[in-house]
DNA sequence: GCGCGTCCTAAGGAACTTCCTTAGTCCCCG
DNA sequence: CGGGGACTAAGGAAGTTCCTTAGGACGCGC
């Protein structure tokens, strides 16, 4: 499966890792980056016109993440292998990758080694990860806070803990302000606190809204 | 100044980040890097026992940051330039980064050439910022937000973020409700936001109150 | 020393939010 | 088809927030 030369995209929000990354891939025999984007917006507008083999996408970014630029690289078309690389072991992100149909997810905190390892196994159709998180996708699943939660729910919870208030959520959400009162209260008796600021530490903590 | 090989210790929480850093290092002329780290306080360690001649480090990292780690190599003796990463254009980090010593003052986002002009600037004994940094600490200082505030609203802002209602706060500190209420309309004047969850945002963000 | 600004304190009262309860619809699971 | 959760929303009491006003303390400059 491995051709004489396979294409290489890479996506990060950060011009230093993207050029560490670039350095590090053209270093591997028989990979070659024909180009890069710092948003997932760049990402898939970059794979719809350069058509690499291979994308290298960072989670989290401006404008678009890696998990929904993946979304649409695979509905676009996109069947090559995706390598998505995560900061901090969001292992609730994860399940949401996968799902999204990337084929590898590497924590940065790997040593390169182990994204090479990722495309490889990718180019043979296979899933990688991480083993810690391998551990965990296999026993089932991990069960966040957020699980506990319904759609609306956590819906409701990013727009709390983003700043807004009851009135501001039940206008952007086209509720009245009485049902987003209902939700903040399930949303205490789930969680187990007791006022919105103790509800915004676990939206950030989760990772919902970024801090 | 530049001697034949200038060695090079990397400092960063994500293994791939280094292995990146260490790749473009390598391909400039004259820097070698002899050794890593993954905090502050193996970087600080790295240093004693290596001798490096030049540091790159990022800001924040687990165990200890980047600031206080330079502020200990500087303390302990070590006297080549620092060139600090940093992953947001922390603008709030520059002046304490700057204070604790560092040489240059890097965004992630900057392509790799600024690193290698910041080491040049640093080996010269210049002190090289990002073009927009640069502009912000000619200024004057780069206030931290939370220097703005008075010990009083620092006290009560702490307490409001750890998800203590006005009362609680109030009786705490032995004060009026009343009181409280008014150093609250006051942090929302100074931080310029208009509710609780953006002020405690701000205190999880400026690292007063733990997440 | 006098004015100025800032900090810290606190009250009144209007405006608004929160809490709690009740309740209707919908849809899935057994 | 009944129970249960999700989602919606209203009424009304209780509580909080916002805004304004205000007084004493302290330091800063002239």
């Amino acid at each position: 499966m491995v051709r004489g030369e396979q294409t290489v995209f890479i996506a990060d929000d950060h011009q230093i890792v993207r050029d560490g990354l670039r350095a590090l891939v053209e270093r591997a025999p028989g990979l070659r980056v024909i180009g890069e984007a710092a948003d997932g917006r760049a990402l898939v507008e970059g794979v719809r016109a350069l058509h690499p083999a291979i994308v290298i996408t960072d989670l989290a970014m401006g404008e678009l993440n890696g998990v929904d630029a993946t979304r649409q690289l695979r509905a676009g078309g996109f069947r090559g292998p995706i390598i998505m690389l995560s900061m901090h072991d969001e292992r609730r992100h994860l399940a949401q990758a996968l799902g999204a149909g990337v084929n590898a997810y590497v924590h940065k905190a790997h040593a390169f080694e182990q994204l090479l390892e990722a495309i490889g196994a990718a180019q043979h159709g296979r899933i990688w990860l991480s083993p810690q998180l391998a551990a965990l996708a296999e026993e089932g699943r991990v069960a966040t806070l957020l699980e506990l939660l319904s759609m609306r729910e956590r819906e409701v919870l990013q727009l709390l803990a983003q700043g807004r208030g009851t009135k501001e959520v039940a206008a952007q959400l086209l509720l009245s302000p009485k049902t987003i009162e209902v939700h903040r209260l399930n949303l205490y008796a789930k969680l187990r606190v007791n006022n919105v600021i103790e509800l915004a530490r676990i939206a950030f903590r989760e990772g919902l809204v970024q801090l």
